[in-house]
DNA sequence: TTGTAATATATGTAAATACATTTATTTTAG
DNA sequence: CTAAAATAAATGTATTTACATATATTACAA
């Protein structure tokens, strides 16, 4: 189905640009939505879901909350309060750092891997429903959303 | 800048399909941070200004609440209470639907246009800030990401 | 017709988001 | 050294989101 049937948009796109801003958007919803359906079992939002696969992917490199801002995708939320639930569900450890008292080290906790190991397996399903492309054109698609941001 | 770059990523994706879902979150971020900088001047949320086109996109007919949903992006947004946002400010009109008066007809008003002319003004601006893509380019992305979705 | 289901929207609410501000600590300039 | 600036994180708060539920109306079936 085309964006214009999924959006029920009579009038076509101004222009090719036009289409791929509205494009880009519907296509991270739908994303978003699909994501979320899968995340909800394990009661954690998606923010929650990517803080821990950015301390997962740190190996057991303790990193600070300024150092998740940097690698999250969407800046803006409140890594700190994010850092907070996932250390009251048991997930992640928080110490002071040393050297340095107002940072603070994070850490994935042995919980925390098994857990997103779950959600992972889980999540995994998602990738049967929308695995339309081919590599040759995921690869096209990633040059060309790169390339659109400069 | 690399995806990768960006978020500061040190080991490669998994694959060009893990990359994908990640760049389309933080393209779709990144447009959305862009947006709301000149949104906020307008004291318009992205969900308000979208409604707003939808409603202008339907000339003079008016629409439902219902028909609104079906044509967001986002399709979990209280559309009713947008309508409550946008009729407060004076840019929408709600009367009962003659014929049924569970449902409601939501129509543009002139001020709603006028303003929406001077909002589009603006926020073409991003326009320039991310033309990067030749039309060919843009037509190739947006028919990767309907592939994407089936 | 009369109750039951379906539909359209509104409302309630817990949580998340988007900021601004505060607190605590460290760095730096004079 | 000391006051001011910069930095790291936490906190406050208004708004928005993501649902669930309620209210009102209409359609339908027996």
């Amino acid at each position: 189905m085309s964006l214009e049937q999924e959006i029920k948009q009579t009038k076509p796109f101004k222009s090719n640009y036009e289409k791929t801003l509205v494009n880009i958007m519907f296509t991270n919803n739908w994303i978003h939505f699909k994501q979320n359906k899968y995340l909800k079992k394990f009661d954690l939002s998606i923010q929650q879901y990517n803080v821990l696969r950015i301390l997962n992917g740190q190996k057991d490199q303790p990193i600070t909350i300024n150092e998740i801002i940097d690698r999250m995708l969407d800046k803006m939320s409140n890594a700190s309060r994010l850092v907070d639930k996932l250390f009251a569900k048991g997930y992640v450890s928080r110490d002071q750092k040393v050297g340095n008292r107002r940072a603070c080290d994070v850490k994935i906790t042995a919980k925390g891997k098994a857990f997103l190991e779950e959600v992972t397996k889980s999540i995994n399903g998602i990738e049967k429903e929308m695995n339309k492309l081919n590599d040759a054109e995921f690869e096209e698609l990633n040059s060309l959303l790169d390339k659109l941001r400069n």
